[in-house]
DNA sequence: CATGAATGAGGTTTCATTCAT
DNA sequence: AATGAATGAAACCTCATTCAT
């Protein structure tokens, strides 16, 4: 890269440096919310998770409910983004829809904290219920339209779609927070599968 | 009723009175976790809501959290005694899931308040989610029993019964948060028709 | 006094009691801010000198700001009044003069606390400054009003009525500091006389 | 210029820029305080006005209250030099008098910041009230001096001259505040003109 | 039983000061 | 010399719980 647009491009240092301490944040934050929930995840400990004092904490964001908001902004978008390559990477509806429940499932696994956020704590603030349903709404409504296509080609039955696609979600939803409930961990690939088929049986079905 | 008798099940009046007033304190306790969550939902003003004094909720109830936990196990327990009636007055498999989905969405809309509290504070309390599974087992595991039944029978494809069953849980609670969540109010018997279609299109699909 | 007069004019206990308690925490709040200033003045110690529970403040006053304004509100009231009283007891205007100095001197000298408040922090809120200028501007109009009496009748030289008294409130406050300051104690009285002296001879000047 | 000439009398380019940058800080500071007051008068706000880092105002002042006792030093300096000046350049008491109130009045006008800090907030630090009048009397004293020797003289009536004097300052202060705080902006000369008029009428009184 | 004033531990936030760069 | 990110003591304020009446 040449010096012109290593100008343009780069971060000076004390951005890096910036981001990389609110990412620091942020990651200290998941974790305490996820141990202790909002009300309880105190801000002495936020700090002391992250190995820094509790004004630096106010030094990169306003206020805890600002620290809330950045952690499930962060992990939602993320969670969006993988969730729409995956559904677009797919060709046929089935792929489609594997994917949508994959992606999520294994994100869950690996991101356990946040999911716990999600999934226990997510009305603390009035805020974040609908907020979540609109970081669900995207990737749900590509899927919804991929079953539009389907249905349209008479490769399904015909279905409204959104309305199909949502209760995919949710079917989703409730096997990522059993899973994240159960003691004993089944295989992932396994859940998956089952409510793949679970699904598949009722658009693809002949009655 | 003769003394004896009454001694047994009677209730003197003070029980009576001290049980009516724990009912309006968890009415009250009701309404404003409702509307302000957990931490927000201050003694304050569930005593003001009650009608009584901020100390009279202490010679009822040990602690804010036993109230909540009050409001749930009341309701819950509600619940799981209209599902499992439901459930029961029902013959065909595909009523009882049809009773099931319909008990539920009926009771969130009589009872939003309730259903907000699940929907969005269930985490509060460490307590509470798993908690939250365990009165929701019984009617699921009852409906599994159902499944279970059906597909020996012949009545249905062969399924994991107790899988299925949790999976139905997912969309009916779904579809509740739609409803609780959405501005349009669409009827009741449309979203449970249309669960009830594609859950009924998997069981009975002829692959 | 008969009941029902009785039951129209006396307060409750409890509110005796609450204006008691307000009372106190005002004197606890004037001692301390005395003392400190305003932004030193801090809540756990004004508690302490209240004798209560720093949430018991809280209880009263909805701020801070709020006790500071109290205690200057409640003390300006008294000095207005005072003030009030003592210039309609006299007759001529030299009395009227002499009542206004007087009846401030000592006042100072018996509420030192307050004058030192007044004196010197005055400005913490921007309020506050001229707030002051408010609550002096009554007792300054109405002894401008006798000024103007007594030009119109030849009794004194004629002169800006408001503008002679807001010097004569100048004086006033100027002497009331300096014998704050100082270290020995000259009598008030003869403090008082000598600005007397001055403003009337100003006053009575025969040029 | 020689070599040890200029080692005892030029300042070296350090000493130079060192307070320059000092006297940056002094100017930012009273802009400040006079805008906010001592306490809301925050150290990040005086950098940015200064147009340095924060840390910078640390190496030139050993804390927030140094620079607030700076501000007062040099304008309090630079007001009684200018008064002094003024009350010697004139010969006559009358003369001496006005030039004392006009310096004053003048300089408020030019430094309304400064004398807004000493209006309101002088007393913030218990240092500076004291402090204040200790600035104050040596204009003071030289303006009773003069006063001892015109009545001497009996070019006025026989008054304590170093009470008068006070007096004096207190109508001249007082006048100030008011100039301040009004809306309408009434002409300087106007308002010294009363006052010395008020005063000369009680001092060349013949009673 | 009922009350509600009082408590004080514990939370969030601010900001003067330090110090590594 | 200059910077400004980091610090953490200390302030304000809240609210679950207690207890004298």
């Amino acid at each position: 890269m040449g010096e012109a647009a290593a100008g343009a491009a780069m971060k000076t240092k004390q951005q890096v440096v910036s981001e990389f301490r609110r990412a620091e944040i942020v990651d200290a934050a998941r974790t305490v919310f996820a141990r202790k929930g909002f009300a309880q995840g105190i801000m002495d400990e936020i700090a002391k998770e992250a190995g820094v004092a509790k004004g630096t904490l106010y030094l990169y964001f306003r206020s805890k409910t600002e620290i809330y908001k950045a952690v499930l902004d962060h992990d939602m978008r993320a969670l969006k983004k993988s969730t729409l390559e995956r559904l677009d990477a797919e060709k046929g509806l089935r792929g489609k829809i594997r994917a949508f429940a994959f992606v999520r499932l294994e994100r869950a696994e690996a991101n356990k904290e946040f999911f716990r956020i999600m999934d226990s704590e997510s009305g603390a603030l009035s805020y974040t219920r609908s907020q979540y349903r609109d970081w669900l709404r995207e990737p749900v409504l590509r899927l919804a339209s991929a079953i539009g296509k389907a249905a349209e080609q008479g490769k399904i039955r015909r279905v409204d779609p959104e309305k199909t696609a949502w209760l995919i979600a949710d079917i989703t939803r409730g096997t990522i927070q059993r899973r994240l409930l159960s003691q004993k961990e089944t295989p992932l690939a396994a859940d998956a599968e089952f409510l793949l088929d679970f699904i598949w049986a009722s658009l693809a079905a002949k009655l």
